[in-house]
DNA sequence: ATTCAACAAATAATCGATTTTTCGTGTTAG
DNA sequence: CTAACACGAAAAATCGATTATTTGTTGAAT
């Protein structure tokens, strides 16, 4: 074919640092590293085949996400949470995504609503624990898992409130993975259902409420799991 | 004097990334470059007196903050808020920032409650406007105003929330920087005085009202005076 | 006059190598 | 035996230069 203008970013090639960046995003909160382990440039940019640069670039965008912890001088690691830190970050969901919640219930429209019940049956269909080969977690629920939770919030049509969802999600994931790994999730089919059907029967104080008791049970269920004490 | 065992960091001397991020963080929201201006690594190199690499991984901090947008092989640039973005960010901050306000007057201890005086005190006694050679606002004023509300905030003495806030604060000062250069701040100090007093008094319901009413009015006063329209 | 391609300049992205700091080990003074 | 130091290896931070992409311009074809 001929060569037309060159429209900006066509070949849907991206810049190397994107991709390592998403490679380490993904690997960290995927569980190949355990908390604590050092993150060295020079044998990231061996196994990827980069230079220094770009995986120095995708290591400071990783930190600042709360994906990795840096010392100035002496390099990047990934956070090996305190159990005081995990329910900081299981209260602050608990204070803020309910109010949020009630924001979406009210502002929802029928689109939101329909996205909602996909979420709820994808994540009700997805079965919660089957490590894969060298898994220790069902990355296919955790993302269902993520996807119903964002859902159900992004009625409120606010991209601030939602990005405060986000990072709020990542930290909590980052904790849960080891956690985890030591004292399995219990079920919370039935209150998933609940959150669903209150959202859809726009009853906001339910919806909220059950909301608040979810995020509450599974940080009690999770503490005490965490590495070292805070 | 003799050379002790490398301590580390000792000299406090501290990274050039770190210094040029410094600079750029402030260059920003003092307002020094225009929203939309182009940041080109060369020539903040140049400026700055160092490499291309530690402009770039300060660039790319920043971006981590929401301080500058970036444009995959097109660049970094100061970001240019629409009216829109501005309304969900004064959203956003009127959505949280009461509820934690309540935590932290339910939470806060007589340490506290002298750092809010001390806050109030200084914020009340800072003139308001009185913009220095070439700026376009008190930055005197502006650093009062954010240990002010934080300062409320603080005693709920969660972290993860206080970070929150200062994420929401940092994006709604940039939008605000441009917005007042026409629509210069009302006066708040009443509202100021008001919130103090209800949080020394315990009285959550009412610093919860006053807080939301005063992020309410402070967006309306600003509405409609940011670059261009989303 | 307008459109599109080829070329040139500017800027972003990446690389390889150098400098600086830290970490680990062995040595010596007390 | 302990503690402070010196020295070398490892790793982080920085630099100078190269490569790739975009942007602006020129000129020919329509």
């Amino acid at each position: 074919m001929t060569q037309t203008v060159h429209p900006p970013n066509s070949s849907g090639k991206q810049m190397l640092s994107e991709q390592v960046y998403a490679y380490l995003r993904d690997a960290i909160m995927r569980g190949d590293y355990a908390p604590g382990d050092a993150l060295k440039p020079q044998g990231l940019a061996k196994e990827q085949g980069v230079s220094l640069a770009v995986v120095r670039e995708a290591l400071v965008r990783v930190v600042g996400e709360g994906l990795a912890d840096r010392l100035p001088n002496r390099g990047f690691a990934v956070p090996a949470f305190s159990d005081r830190r995990w329910q900081e970050i299981a209260e602050a969901r608990r204070t803020i995504e309910p109010v949020v919640l009630r924001m979406s219930i009210e502002r929802g429209d029928v689109d939101w609503e329909a996205r909602v019940r996909a979420a709820h049956h994808r994540l009700a269909r997805t079965p919660a624990f089957v490590p894969e080969e060298g898994e220790h977690y069902s990355s296919a629920w955790s993302e269902a898992h993520r996807v119903f939770h964002r859902t159900l919030l992004e009625g409120c049509g606010n991209p601030v409130l939602l990005e405060t969802f986000d990072r709020m999600w990542t930290a909590s994931e980052l904790a849960r993975r080891w956690a985890a790994q030591r004292n399995p999730d219990r079920d919370a089919l039935g209150e998933h259902r609940r959150l669903e059907e209150a959202a859809l029967a726009r009853d906001a104080d339910t919806a909220a409420e059950v909301l608040a008791q979810h995020l509450t049970l599974t940080a009690a269920a999770l503490t005490g799991c965490t590495q070292r004490q805070g």
